[in-house]
DNA sequence: TCCTTATGATACCTTATGGTATCTCTTTAT
DNA sequence: ATAAAGAGATACCATAAGGTATCATAAGGA
């Protein structure tokens, strides 16, 4: 899978990111599965505000729900956080290239300038 | 820097990664660095959304600008990407764990079943 | 010098987004 | 049986966000 098509798998899990609420919500989801009413207690918005988030998580593949009897529970999804990860890699990858070419060129200049020392 | 602290310093990050275009602007950009004007070649908008999108990219620390006689040269900035990667470094650790505690728990369970198998 | 080119800035429009308030629907417990 | 608790759905509001059009500015080149 090329870069862009990664980029358009990954766009929900990025744009889920892209709130500081959400990406709070993952923390406290990474400590523990909890119900839409656990999560709530731990921040002072409404149930439909948390619910709105809880939903726009789940469309980015950033988490999963489970009902069990009249709750339901939101885990973390690993999968989702693999697309954007996968994106990011592309990244890494460039600036390991990059090091590399620059650490090459730093190599050769300092040869060049030994070379010139000894004339 | 604990995961909420890091949250914090990559909102601008994780904001600017969220619009595909932004994240199309980043994919040209690790070809080479570019001008706006390059950058405004290969999309179908406006000179002006491209500025504003460069600006999100830059207020994230993604992008540096480098003026070069009139023209403003845009380049990758490492960093930006860092502090994402920070924060999703955390999940990865998660991840880990998860699994190896899964990975305990399956062993567990054969030694387990074996030790009946016995009886 | 003067025209062209690369860029910046502002005003404005439309839609998306994050939030609240309110009502309904199930399921559990008394 | 009925009240309470957990969750969902919808309407509504204010602001942020992505886009265009237009005007202003600065640097190169003929």
């Amino acid at each position: 899978m090329n870069a862009s098509a990664q980029s358009h798998a990954a766009q929900g899990a990025f744009r889920a990111l892209a709130d500081p609420t959400r990406r709070d919500i993952v923390m406290f989801l990474s400590e523990q599965d909890m119900t839409i009413g656990e999560v709530v207690d731990r921040f002072d918005i409404t149930r439909a505000a948390i619910k709105k988030h809880l939903i726009v998580l789940e469309d980015g593949g950033l988490i999963s729900v489970h009902p069990i009897g009249r709750e339901r529970v939101n885990r973390l999804e690993p999968l989702g956080f693999k697309s954007v990860n996968g994106w990011l890699n592309h990244f890494n990858h460039f600036w390991d290239d990059r090091m590399s070419k620059l650490a090459t060129a730093v190599e050769k200049e300092n040869l060049k300038k030994q070379h010139e020392k000894k004339k």
